[in-house]
RNA sequence: GUCCCAGUAGCUCAGCAGGAUAGAGCAACAGCCUUCUAAGCUGUGGGUCGCAGGUUCGAAUCCUGCCUGGGACGCCA
């Protein structure tokens, strides 16, 4: 199945048994022998440090042992043609020229699956992102948390975890009634009262679009009733259209999730109860100045936190730790949050909560998302709900791209600030890299109907090892890569990893595709390897572009 | 004051479970289209890896302290 991983656990496991029989180390001080892509291709195809981390062990000079090593491996048996020692005791392997021969057709037979790998076990993981109150649009920053937890997602399923995608919605907090004030406004605004907008209220777009919609189904009806009733309706009316309007933009942005979990549930199953009882029987509760406070001091915590406040109230956290109780509760092995920068604090609180819930704190972890700032005409546009002002990700979608605007988002560490520049994204979108990995694609396509057309055979036998050309054995050596690439942006939960592979493949078919011709009628032998091994990087490129749910197009 | 993230080329960022001369894109400069898409390729210039210590055969990467920028420290959500 992943042709280089097996190629490199051999030689592994030859190189073990090499130190071994050298009676430089014994089974229990031997290292993990770690083998490394050199940087620089003459250092060779692998490369291992194993004689530096055994100086010690064995108490000789790395360069000696490196000797030893090699006198004692098998060659044969782990394919190596030579082996070169050098600088302060790396050992470079060269491969027999074959070794990368059985990549083309690994590729082609697992076809969309060619990358994936049962790594995760089918251990249970649940990713909860995005998870916008719903009282108003998306912006630019949820944009960022879309994509990166969608991405995520697609990396999890393609490394054999079972993946669920949720989004909390938060249906029941003081922000509804904010919603509904806001909506109430906008409606007697539409109606031509001059009303002014509560205080924190909702100033988007979105509200006053809601209002409208209103207006034009029930005209002034609702002008004439009690402010109570009509908070009422409104509340319900004004979530029930953001929350479709919220899942329409997600959908189209691509990002569909398998859950929508409501917090009023919570509440309709006493499962907040529940949650405080549990949290009381241990207690770590207490009560002071009228108000009902977590002891999570006792698990790091900086200051205890308010659970039910003096109105008798819950807090934020409340529901939220019943929330989390029952995500637990749900059997995930894994539950991760996908959180923006301005919620990092409120991680120890929530590890707290379910330590004293008497669940293992691992299971429990928090991706943020650093901020997105927004720079328009060169300068840093400051967003903020009171104004209303930001970019929206349908407008996003609209102007910039759906593909160019998820490449763009994972192909950054989440862990970095990501500066975006509205005009640069719309005036120069065909500078993004997106299109320079989706034009290698498109090339390949335009490549393939070509030889159709010109009557090569697109589908024959065809002779791996005709392959010897210097950018030919690059294109193999990368293909073959994509494995590994999924299963460890998977491990470590960095979805830039596979934008850094896919634009990296894209130049090494670019760089290819300018040296060498692909259909050449006087060679025709080579000319089928040399189609097989462009449907080799195409399925290859389409699995990394299909990861980061960006199309991957025929013709550009 | 405490906590989190960042500080690497002119700009935007990779690299950080320690490893060989620190990489890419953009910008600059010089070349490459009678030949499968030039949204491409090839080459050149450009770096005290924020600063100072420490750990070791070896540090951009690990530890400590400091500096700068951003964020968080609510009986808001």
């Amino acid at each position: 199945m992943n042709v280089l991983a097996q190629t490199e656990e051999t030689l592994k496991a030859q190189i073990h048994t090499a130190v071994l029989a050298a009676e430089l180390a014994t089974e229990d001080t031997i290292p993990d022998i770690i083998l490394e892509t050199p940087k620089d291709k003459a250092h060779g195809d692998f490369a291992t440090n194993i004689a530096m981390q055994l100086a010690r062990i064995a108490k000789k000079a790395p360069r000696q042992i490196a000797d030893e090593i090699t006198a004692n491996l098998d060659k044969q048996a782990a394919s190596v043609e030579k082996i070169d020692i050098a600088g302060p005791g790396f050992i470079n392997f060269y491969m027999k020229q074959d070794f990368l021969g059985e990549v083309i057709e690994t590729v082609l037979d697992a076809g969309d699956a060619y990358g994936t790998s049962k790594d995760g076990n089918g251990e249970k993981v649940q990713v909860e992102f995005v998870s916008v109150n719903p009282t108003g649009d998306l912006h630019l920053g949820h944009a960022r948390n879309a994509a990166f937890g969608d991405v995520l997602c697609n990396l999890f399923a393609a490394a054999g975890y079972e993946v669920e995608r949720e989004y909390y919605i938060n249906d029941a907090g003081n922000q509804i009634n904010n919603l509904g004030l806001s909506v109430e406004a906008r409606y007697l605004q539409e109606l031509g009262q001059s009303v002014d907008m509560p205080e924190d209220g909702y100033h988007g777009q979105a509200i006053i679009d809601i209002a409208k919609n209103l207006v034009k189904e029930k005209g002034d009806a609702w002008a004439e009733k009690s402010h109570e009733e009509r908070l009422d309706y409104f509340k319900e009316y004004g979530l029930k259209a953001s929350l479709r309007n919220i899942e329409n933009d997600l959908k189209d942005f691509r990002v569909e999730f398998d859950s929508w979990f409501s917090e009023r549930s919570l509440f309709e199953n006493d499962q907040i109860d529940a949650a405080l009882q549990v949290l009381e029987d241990g207690g770590y509760t207490y009560e002071k100045d009228g108000a009902l406070w977590f002891k999570t001091t006792a698990f790091g915590d900086d200051k205890d936190r308010v659970l039910i406040k003096q109105d008798g109230a819950y807090t934020y956290l409340t529901p939220d730790i019943a929330y989390h109780k029952n995500k637990l509760d749900r059997g995930f092995d894994q539950i991760i949050n996908v959180w923006g920068a301005d919620h990092h604090g409120y991680i120890p609180r929530m590890g707290a909560a379910l330590q004293a819930l008497g669940y293992p704190v691992e299971k429990f972890s928090v991706k943020i998302i650093q901020m997105v700032n927004l720079f328009e005409a060169g300068e840093k546009v400051k967003m903020s709900k009171r104004t209303g002002k930001a970019v929206s990700l349908r407008e996003l979608m609209d102007e910039v791209g759906i593909d160019a605007v998820r490449y763009y988002f994972v192909a950054r560490s989440n862990d970095s600030q990501l500066d975006f520049d509205m005009d640069l994204a719309k005036s120069q979108s065909n500078d993004n890299p997106v299109y320079y990995v989706q034009y290698a694609h498109a090339r390949i396509c335009t490549m393939l109907e070509q030889a159709k057309n010109k009557g090569f055979a697109t589908d024959g036998d065809f002779d791996a090892s005709l392959l010897t050309a210097e950018k030919e054995l690059d294109l193999l050596k990368k293909v073959g890569e994509l494995p590994q690439v999924i299963a460890e942006a998977a491990d470590k939960q960095m979805p830039h990893k596979v934008t850094q592979y896919v634009f990296d493949l894209a130049s090494t078919l670019h760089s290819f595709y300018n040296a060498e011709k692909v259909l050449d009628g006087d060679n025709p032998e080579r000319t089928s390897a040399r189609i097989a091994l462009m449907k080799a990087v195409r399925q290859t490129l389409a699995n990394g572009l299909g990861i980061l749910g960006v199309n991957a197009p025929e013709k550009m």
